[in-house]
DNA sequence: ATTAAACATGTATAAAAAATACATGTTTAA
DNA sequence: TTAAACATGTATTTTTTATACATGTTTAAT
């Protein structure tokens, strides 16, 4: 069980811009995970899309988050980000065959895992990630203001 | 987000085996789920190295539970079948190459909540899941001894 | 002994999903 | 006018997952 690698490289993203005092570019922020700088455009566009945040093209352009970091949540991301959540079959009623659907203990158990899963998750957000940004700057190589 | 259907598959050998006052085929639970019994004679064989179930060669051979359903964890079931739980690229620390792990707070999150989805998962027994063995039975079109 | 039912096991193929790359376009400030 | 920077659609490759095939071994019934 994984995630799916846009949903880290997206992650990413919002940490580096979050913990930037200017706006950056993908360029930037390619280089610095050693990352293609195509993903994290795909990545970008997909997070700028859902107005996590705001681009600008052009010279001197980049991107620089839509709004304040407390006010994006991590659960929210990463469920943006995924496809699904379907653990087993019976999670896609569209095509679930399952017989035992209906009386299936095992169904509500993974149903309370993945929620416990994104109760936690819920509890984060941007602000919580990026509250030491000296650290993370540092680590970045993000030029303080 | 989805585990691997042999997973899925592995849960509901263990229902049928759980569910079933006697041995039981690999055709009877591939009739059952409509899964062709190649795969469930994989998810039998992993079951079995692993001591879940106990299996008899030969006429009249099958399949049983090797152990009491309520010594079968459902969170160990799953951590069995699945590869692994690397959620992000720092959770493999053999491949890892994201700069910013040592200080990152968001590995602390995805953590948190993943151990949070096998505290749920770890809390159930096969017993839990078989607890309405004749509902489930009637479904499975099992025969009652 | 023979046979048929049942599990064992290794390998190969196919399908799906994810990851990656390519090409071209548009915007904007210098 | 140019270069930097994001936009966007499409194509390819790789990986993972799912599925199928082939053959072997065991065992009880006849």
């Amino acid at each position: 069980m994984r995630l799916k690698k846009y949903t880290d490289y997206a992650l990413r993203v919002l940490i580096y811009a979050g913990a930037s005092d200017h706006k950056v570019s993908i360029k930037e922020i390619s280089d610095t995970f050693y990352i293609s700088a195509e993903h994290i455009r795909k990545v970008v566009h997909q997070l700028s899309v859902n107005e996590y945040i705001e681009t600008t093209r052009g010279r001197n352009g980049g991107i620089r988050l839509a709004r304040d970091a407390d006010t994006i949540n991590i659960g929210a991301v990463v469920r943006l980000m995924e496809n699904d959540f379907y653990l087993v079959e019976c999670f896609d009623s569209e095509h679930n065959q399952c017989v035992i659907t209906p009386v299936c203990k095992l169904r509500t158990a993974l149903s309370e895992a993945i929620r416990a899963f994104f109760e936690v998750l819920n509890q984060y957000t941007l602000a919580d990630l990026i509250e030491n940004k000296d650290e993370l700057q540092a680590l970045m190589g993000i030029e303080r203001e």
